[in-house]
DNA sequence: TCTGGGGTCCTAGGACCC
DNA sequence: TCTGGGGTCCTAGGACCC
């Protein structure tokens, strides 16, 4: 058996561990730039606070509803999640982390699986102090059912629920509307509705050649989990990335290209660190750059250039060159920019290092990048800059609600009297 | 003034090869 | 009138997830 064990309401959640005087208030995360809402209490939702609402928008609301707004605390909430992942792994070896707040579990066939269930989260709980909802089911796609059922129905399942029987299954697939399946989205809900399928049910009594030509081997394989056959299997605990990317919005925008430079310089390193940290290399780069959303005559613009280096790296100063020199082509007199971003892909391994016959890197830039990641991560805060990132520091997050770092900075720490 | 960010997978179509 | 066939690789775009 699957369970899935979700965090309730992760990043709020996460806040009011260390603040519980808001145990019972609206409680709304921002994302960056506090540019709009990513995580809501339940009395948020309850209060009618949209998901994406841009927080510029619900000044006054949040003032009226007396809702506690926190930018969001990425340290916090990533040390908050390794914390209940290991607790999980207590519980299962067999475990695959789906996400920040979410982790899928292989479950013992003698394991007495609503008493497990209670057990972790009351656990988590415990140590953590964070509520989580536990789904137990027979494969992965019903597990997530399952959850949604516990999250829902707190008073009569305590936050677990367990679909053990068929009966069971076909209660819960009946329940469950298209749009909230695993897997469907926007596009695949519109489609669906049209030919009358509205819940996980009717999904499961379509035929499979039907699925198959009209969607793809995706939704086929979605079909059979949630017949209860299984067909999407725990993945591996660390996945080699495949691509890594750093992109951002801007707080202003910018019209000066040195200004775009400058940001693109620093995107470029961070994606040449995340390389360097999985000991990876890449050899194709993609630099993107766009207009705001928000100006009549920016809105439009929007490109990227694809860059294939002749060899694979992955030194800051060779994919921070290759960022701006894309700059210089894509850049636009005219334009107020809002977005740019630098995505490295077509990832090896390091060891798998080829030799280049006709071009290869300066054999400097290896040792030169191991100094620079060794005394970043000595005196922390990327002390050090290589020439072309933001040095000035023109630019900053505009963070006004943040909180502390109470798990992971030492002057951060809670004190108790 | 002001609207997030980082990923994965699949498919169709073109280029190229023998 | 008529255009081989089969295979691989790559890329762009679309869909999804949290």
């Amino acid at each position: 058996m699957f369970a899935l064990v979700d965090c309730n309401n992760f990043y709020a959640s996460c806040e009011r561990v260390f603040q519980p005087q808001y145990r019972t208030s609206p409680i709304a995360i921002l994302s960056n730039n506090d540019g709009c809402v990513i995580s809501r209490s339940d009395e948020a939702k309850n209060l009618g606070l949209p998901m994406g609402a841009p927080a510029f928008k619900y000044k006054s609301f949040f003032k009226d509803h007396q809702v506690k707004v926190f930018s969001s605390n990425y340290p916090l909430y990533g040390d908050m999640s390794s914390r209940v992942m290991s607790i999980l792994k207590q519980f299962s070896p067999n475990i695959e982390i789906y996400s920040i707040d979410e982790a899928f579990m292989l479950l013992n066939s003698k394991d007495d699986y609503n008493n497990l269930g209670h057990q972790i989260r009351n656990r988590v709980l415990q140590w953590t102090g964070l509520p989580t909802c536990v789904g137990i089911a027979p494969t992965k796609a019903l597990s997530k059912v399952a959850n949604k059922i516990a999250r829902k129905f707190p008073k009569e399942t305590g936050g677990v629920f367990i679909i053990d029987s068929e009966i069971k299954r076909i209660k819960a697939l009946k329940w469950t509307k298209i749009k909230d399946v695993w897997g469907i989205g926007r596009r695949l809900e519109k489609r669906l509705t049209q030919q009358n399928i509205l819940t996980a049910y009717d999904f499961t009594q379509l035929s499979d050649s039907w699925v198959k030509t009209q969607f793809s081997i995706t939704e086929l394989n979605l079909k059979k989990d949630l017949e209860g056959i299984v067909t999407l299997c725990l993945e591996d605990e660390h996945p080699v990335k495949k691509s890594i990317a750093t992109t951002r919005s801007f707080e202003n925008t910018y019209t000066d290209i040195k200004d775009i430079k400058e940001r693109v310089a620093t995107f470029a390193n961070s994606c040449a660190e995340k390389l360097r940290v999985q000991n990876s290399n890449c050899n194709i780069l993609i630099i993107l750059l766009q207009g705001s959303r928000f100006e009549k005559d920016s809105q439009t613009y929007k490109n990227s250039i694809t860059v294939v280096l002749p060899h694979t790296t992955n030194s800051s100063l060779t994919i921070v060159k290759q960022a701006i020199k894309a700059i210089d082509k894509l850049y636009k007199k005219g334009i107020k920019y809002k977005r740019a971003g630098v995505i490295v892909t077509g990832l090896v391994p390091t060891s798998n290092h080829q030799l280049d016959l006709f071009s290869s890197e300066n054999p400097k830039h290896q040792p030169l990048m191991k100094a620079i990641d060794k005394l970043n991560k000595k005196y922390g805060d990327d002390k050090l800059k290589i020439a072309n990132q933001d040095l000035q520091k023109t630019w900053k997050m505009k963070q006004e609600h943040l909180s502390h770092q109470y798990t992971t900075k030492f002057n951060d720490i809670l004190i108790i009297k």
